[in-house]
DNA sequence: CAATGTATGTTGAATATTCAACAAAAAGGA
DNA sequence: TCCTTTTTGTTGAATATTCAACATACATTG
């Protein structure tokens, strides 16, 4: 059997589980080790996302990039820590963010799919419990980053229209409603109610958007 | 037995155990059904936070209040959503946010320590996998929390102030050292880098603060 | 230690936001 | 339907932010 990295066992993610156990998921994860120079850019926004890593060594900073190039720093993930789960265990297929490394580092890249194999006894629910819960969580954390995104934009037109994108994304159409009223919508985005409001009518006369209400259509 | 709820076994957490496997986890974690009014606060700011919630029917809203009354709506659980799981499965003792109900809903209450109780085998590491990751995934949810109670105040120094007394809290001391230069900072707190370096001198002009670079101290 | 590059601080003009107050429109009840 | 309440839209003044440009301080390296 291959020696586990000291690191890795110190990591959270594999503390309290056996040699013998972390070879399993190392090997059944298809376990890769990175070695990644100071400011490499590890994953790259669009490259697909069915992996963990684990930092063993060095920091990792998650960061979006904007069209217009402003950089977001939704998070860092130092030694022992791990980035790319809520990726990886919910159902997008791409990053929608990048990970790079402001300093060396060494990461273990594991994938996702590999954990589902031979669990399947699902002794009492307690596992499939669990990985429901983990697929859960990772969704919710896409919709926080997914909130982030949208109020990290500096104006209430950038907000708004960045929201007002999202929602047509998801709903599959430049016609859509959103769940919120004018206050709750304001407060989602973090501006204030009436210049929102005039944000609105600014759009819609410039022909953006039409609306009423909680009604929406994109005009491309 | 007793009888399980439809709504229960069509929830994604409970979705793909059988009955007897739901019955074992309702029982261990002692599931308790609530009955929310329209309008009806669910969870206080500040109480105990060990439980997670299943929405049955009905809708709840995550809201954060700062002190000076404003609202901000970090989430919303519809029915077959679970909410509390970040504040339950982290160390966090008291919940930081409220969660209001704003139309009826029926909620069932799970604690969230009755889970690791009867999962000794943990055979190959598999559930000590996944509860090492629910941990994991818990603080990380809570840390962009933070970031969200940060970023959604509407000035440069509040956001600051907020950053700072975080950071302050978390250090157990008025006096700490930050992870990020000017330019990280900015990008973290989503505003101007000279706005941000401005507003840091005129704090240190007002005596509300004393800093050098990633250094800084707050006066009271 | 000097030179160079990087990080931080400062300023003023242009722009955007917030705030308060009110108008208009829609929803709900009697 | 009429009245009331709630929601949404509009406006102007006060305030804050961004942006660009530059000054200063710090760090690094040769």
């Amino acid at each position: 059997m291959k020696i586990i990295p000291e690191e890795l066992k110190n990591s959270e993610l594999l503390s309290g589980i056996s040699e013998e156990g972390i070879a399993g998921i190392l090997d059944s994860c298809e376990a890769r080790k990175l070695i990644c120079a100071s400011g490499e850019t590890v994953i790259r926004a669009g490259e697909p996302a069915d992996r963990i890593g684990i930092v063993l060594s060095g920091v990792v900073q998650i960061v979006r990039t904007d069209i217009s190039g402003n950089n977001s720093i939704l998070g860092r993930a130092g030694a022992g820590d791990i980035f790319g789960e809520s990726l990886a265990f919910s159902d997008e297929a791409s990053m929608p963010v990048s990970v790079v490394s402001p300093v060396d580092s060494e990461i273990m890249m594991l994938r996702a799919s590999g954990l589902s194999r031979g669990t399947d006894p699902y002794a009492g629910g307690m596992i499939r419990f669990r990985d429901n819960l983990i697929r859960i969580m990772a969704s919710k954390n896409l919709s926080f980053n997914r909130k982030i995104e949208v109020t990290s934009r500096r104006t209430t037109r950038e907000k708004l229209l960045a929201y007002l994108s999202i929602q047509a994304r998801d709903a599959g159409s430049r016609e859509f409603d959103i769940p919120f009223d004018r206050q709750q919508l304001a407060d989602y985005l973090e501006v204030d109610r009436s210049g929102l409001s005039a944000e609105i009518g600014k759009l819609r006369r410039q022909g953006i958007i039409e609306s009423s209400r909680s009604h929406f259509k994109i005009n491309v």
